[in-house]
DNA sequence: CTGAAAGCGCTTACAG
DNA sequence: CTGAAAGCGCTTACAG
């Protein structure tokens, strides 16, 4: 900066001005600085300048493994809303230990850079391990639903996405459906859209089986033993991957999907989804990204808005065909249309 | 700094050597440091550390759209290894605009930030427009072949992957096959992957049709006419996104793979590729992240290797359903199995 | 519109 | 082992 000073024949001070767009500056000046900067190949230091100057618009993400589509995507999108909006976003990823040191060790290192706000996107931190935080700096969730607290949130609408789903599967006349329930720890949004349709299957006369999961193949074989019992004719899991598995090993039994049982999955975010034909629903990414940037640099802006934010993203169904009417007795264990002949 | 100094008793010098982890402290003032530390909840601010210092451990990583499953991948592997190497990644992602400004623009924000290093994940910046960089920072590729230049890079092995995928082709008798060929601007990994598989294939006496692709989607209803003439028994794409493009459109149009042609794609990072049956080559993405850190923390530490670094990581074949033995004349367009019945 | 000076939160020789 | 002091590259009142 001195030698662009120098070059220019002006002090530091105007060419920080310059450069921080302050009008207090003649076009001369400008013109001269920018030039001179050009030339040197000079870039201002924008850790000395904050420094200087107490400011950051940096924003800290804590993201879950992106190599999970869904968080792929999300990754992206919310990199092109803080584009869009002027904000750097400093990433961190926690793959791996899913909880404890390694969560709350990127947590410290992103403070230590002293990030002006936070967006947390991975549901391994709980919100109380959150707060300690929140009185220094402002913090958004994107995508873990919160029901209570005071750290503001944005996230899918799991209770619509459960009622979609399971109204779509009981109207086709299944009475009888296994669910895989992801556990809390395991994944807490995935827990909270397993309890949802629990409750919407049972509001609509439904027995269910649940099938508690953690690894991504647990309650699987437990599915194929139900199908060839005829115990149920659905089976619903709370994220496509999951969905994905039973379909693999639905083909590795002999059965399939619809013929033997129907199978509904939730995101609809892998790319290819549609050529497999999975029943699922398309979790709102763009939106909750665009509106988790919205947020957090309101929240940095000049007017904080007060209270709490919770606000809901919206999704859709998409039908695919894994989910049909339940097998008739007639028609018996190996219908004519199953979903291979229909792919 | 200030209070916790004073709250221990000591100079800041000190609470800055305890920091540091430098050894030249006493144990007491250490274990009195950070007691207080603890205490009032004390973070080193980092960016005044690294002024300070003139010294930075984070690095700067540009990343090609992390939506797509092989660049999400990449990224958390690549956060991943440098969390071991105690450096911090400090990531922008391009997408939209695959080339120019913003590639730029996001090349001089992490200069900005004066990065100790740069890991390019991206192959829309060019060698060239790297150059002017590398006089400052130590700079390594990663993904994108580098034949020429100086500019260090750690890629796919493209001629392993080509010949790999060439030679199960033509193993299997194909002797005329389509090649998309994604264009140098809009994929340069996915341009050399085509033309190395174009001279892999001509190697074995295959006779090609190329067909030019930038798009996801182009090339394709050539590929349907090309099958529908007879005019081909395979085709071969330089990425699996493209491939279930194709397998798409066969469904559609009433085709099957392999029944009715041959398919090959590449890279095998999709979850849920295998329940396709795509055949692919997974590309080593692991090793790739793995290298790119190691290289980047060897240049940017005390000794740094001389020389361009140049490594090939390798990968292996995924053989799936999609690649069967040409369609017998007698068996004719529906022959009795179709990918669809095999699954 | 412009410059001199103090200060942002740290580190690091330099003396003890 | 420890502290006083200068300096990292900027910004920002404060005077002109």
């Amino acid at each position: 900066m001195e030698d662009v000073a120098a070059a220019a024949g002006v002090s530091r001070s105007s060419v920080s001005r310059v450069f921080l767009g302050q009008g207090k500056v003649s076009d001369a000046t400008r013109e001269r600085v920018f030039a001179v900067a050009e030339w040197l190949g000079y870039v201002p230091n924008v850790m000395a300048s904050e420094l200087a100057s107490r400011g950051s618009s940096v924003v800290g993400l804590l993201l879950r493994d992106a190599a999970n589509p869904a968080y792929g995507l999300l990754f992206t999108r919310l990199q092109e809303a803080a584009h869009d909006a002027s904000i750097t976003l400093i990433s961190m990823t926690i793959s791996g230990d899913p909880r404890g040191s390694r969560q709350i060790d990127s947590l410290r290192r992103l403070m230590g850079m002293r990030v002006a706000g936070l967006i947390v996107a991975t549901g391994g931190v709980t919100s109380a391990q959150l707060e300690p935080f929140r009185e220094r700096i402002p913090i958004v969730r994107a995508g873990r639903p919160e029901e209570t607290g005071h750290i503001h949130a944005v996230s899918y609408d799991e209770h619509a996405s459960a009622r979609a789903l399971a109204a779509h599967v009981a109207d086709q006349g299944h009475r009888s459906v296994a669910l895989i329930v992801t556990q809390e720890h395991a994944s807490y949004p995935e827990y909270v859209r397993a309890t949802n349709t629990a409750a919407e299957l049972a509001a609509r006369g439904v027995r269910i089986v649940p099938l508690p999961a953690v690894a991504l193949t647990d309650g699987i074989a437990d599915v194929i033993d139900l199908v060839r019992r005829r115990e149920i004719t659905a089976v619903m899991c709370p994220a496509d991957l999951r969905a994905l598995n039973v379909l693999r090993a639905l083909d590795v039994a002999g059965l399939s999907a619809p013929g033997d049982v129907s199978v509904t999955g939730c995101d609809a975010v892998l790319p290819g989804i549609d050529l497999m034909g999975l029943t699922s629903y398309r979790i709102g990414v763009e939106r909750l990204a665009e509106r988790a940037v919205a947020n957090i640099a309101a929240l940095i802006g000049d007017h904080p808005p007060s209270g709490t934010i919770r606000e809901l993203v919206p999704g859709r169904l998409v039908p695919g065909r894994t989910v049909a009417p339940p097998p008739t007795a007639s028609v018996g264990i190996a219908p004519a249309a199953t979903l291979e002949q229909e792919l």
